[in-house]
RNA sequence: GGCGACAUAGCCAAGUGGUAAGGCAGGGGUCUGCAAAACCCCCAUCCCCAGUUCGAAUCUGGGUGUCGCCUCCA
């Protein structure tokens, strides 16, 4: 089985077969940080983290760039707004995103360059394309003429007067075509400026990852990625500097696309009031369950997020991991088999197939519930399955456990003022608080079962039922108690 | 106005020619002081219409709907 990814270069699902026999070079566009990053960007990276670690698994050596877009319009703008420096907005999100990115898992990518700190060489790529004759300075920057590239259009598929028939905005009467975009931007006063050729100014965007792409991968590569709105004009533009500037083409052999993510329904904006940030809801939920929750769909797919199925995927996940460890429990003695009765092929073949990572959880799902049935009639089989399942839960970037996902009792629990009153007067002990006082409580409802007193116990835990503290005894024998939430 | 994607059970969702994976929720049962957990079982004919085919959720044509792109966006 070979690997098969959809290349919206050609809108089909090809072979997938790199330049160099046994590497990948592979680019995904990164952050701009000028915002919070948010639950769209958890989706591409996670996307991309994936397709990472299965070629890894596949035997690939792959070089990995993710860049970060440091300057740009809206991080001026951001700073202008909040009356701070340009480079505070960057570091502020940026060192969230990082926080985020470590959450969630994602691996490091080999370079992760910043625009800023690649000036000479986008300077460079500037100078080349106008001595190409295809940029032109005005008095406020540097523009790429779109009608000097025949090729311009043919990632997003659109022509050139479909583009103009689009146009809305009233152009600055400079630009040759309205359609022309900015490699370089002339400073205006107070903006952040490096030294060129054109005068102190930044660059355009795009031009920062045709540079950085060719810096790290060279003029040719295997694969560029990116969510679906950076088709156009991003990568569309990206594709016409870089191609126009090197005479090779294509830049890059495969595009990758991830699917967008909509809110309730609607496209995540600020204004909609449906935003959110991926830090928050990281707070809320193991990470696990929110890379669980986008393997789930396909990843060209348009992804609809809502509580409601978030929390479906924590559940999922969550009994996922309950079923390992019942396998993992009965993996102690015998002699272990060398094989699992659980063959990873189908698994293998699921992300394969265009990075089919639900039909790969599918599988999943299937192949914990039968080896912890064949552990049952054959312990031996237990280890080898194990280490089956590990594997698979490794490719995809989940963790092996629940714990190391981040579902622990709750020790920092914090109650709810009117529940804490309630359990407290249970308690007969006004001064303990959270993870202590459920302990006590859970400790007195013991005593009430032990006694038969079940009328005293049952209101206990009703109680903690309320303050979304849920009880689980065990089967008797097994002694102690599970405590879950909140 | 132009371009495109998507449409499978209450929810999330896999499946591109042979009679619908998986998860969540729900229902029934075993067990249990009760509840939970665990285990077993049940739960869709795939937006509509017309075609192609021995046979279609899967192909073709026509509708309808939702979302998106054409301006900043992962």
């Amino acid at each position: 089985m070979a690997l098969r990814l959809y290349n919206t270069l050609t809108r089909s699902i090809e072979p997938f077969e790199p330049a160099q026999a046994g590497k990948v070079s592979m680019y995904v566009c990164g952050m701009t940080p000028s915002f919070h990053p948010h639950l769209g960007h958890a989706r591409t990276f996670l996307t991309f983290d994936v397709l990472l670690r299965h070629l890894r698994a596949s035997g690939y050596d792959v070089t990995y760039v993710r860049n970060v877009t440091d300057i740009d319009d809206r991080i001026i703008d951001r700073a202008a707004k909040e009356g701070v420096p340009w480079d505070q907005v960057v570091t502020r999100y940026l060192d969230e995103f990082e926080e985020c990115a470590k959450l969630l898992g994602l691996l490091e990518p080999t370079f992760s360059p910043r625009a800023t700190r690649e000036m000479p060489q986008i300077v460079e790529l500037i100078e080349r394309l106008q001595a190409r004759g295809v940029a032109y300075e005005t008095s406020d920057g540097v523009y790429f003429s779109v009608e000097k590239d025949p090729e311009y259009g043919s990632l997003s598929r659109r022509n050139l007067d479909e583009l103009r028939a689009g146009e809305r905005i009233a152009v600055r009467e400079e630009k040759r075509d309205p359609l022309d975009f900015a490699l370089w931007k002339k400073a205006k006063p107070g903006e952040p400026t490096w030294p060129s050729p054109w005068g102190p100014g930044r660059p355009g965007w795009h031009i920062e990852c045709s540079a950085m792409c060719r810096r790290y991968l060279g003029d040719r590569f295997d694969l560029h990625g990116g969510a679906m709105d950076l088709i156009f004009p991003h990568h569309e533009n990206e594709v016409a500097q870089t191609e126009t500037a090197t005479g090779l083409r294509p830049m890059a052999r495969y595009w990758m696309h991830a699917g967008l993510l909509n809110v309730d329904g609607q496209k995540m904006s600020k204004s909609l009031g449906n935003f959110v940030p991926m830090k928050e809801l990281l707070q809320r939920y193991p990470a696990a369950a929110v890379r669980y929750q986008f393997l789930q769909t396909g990843y060209r797919k348009p992804s609809n997020y809502t509580t409601t199925a978030l929390e479906g995927a924590a559940k999922g996940l969550r009994g996922l991991y309950d079923e390992l460890d019942a396998v993992r429990a009965s993996a102690g003695d015998g002699v272990p088999h060398s094989e699992g009765l659980v063959a990873a092929d189908a698994f293998d073949a699921f992300l394969d197939d265009d990075l089919n990572t639900a039909g790969a959880l599918g599988w999943l799902q299937t192949a914990v519930r039968e080896a912890k049935a064949a552990a049952i009639s054959d312990p031996a089989s237990a280890h080898a399955n194990v280490a089956v399942i590990e594997r698979c839960l490794g490719i995809l970037g989940l963790p092996a456990t629940a714990l190391a996902a981040g579902w622990t009792a709750p020790r920092g629990v914090v109650l709810d003022p009117a529940h804490r009153d309630t359990l407290r007067a249970l308690a007969g002990d006004g001064q303990l608080d959270g993870a202590a006082l459920i302990d006590k409580i859970i400790e007195l409802r013991e005593e009430a079962r032990t006694k038969k007193n079940f009328a005293a116990s049952d209101r206990l835990r009703d109680a903690l039922t309320a303050a979304g503290v849920e009880v689980k005894d065990k089967k008797a024998g097994d002694g102690g108690r599970g405590v879950d939430g909140p």
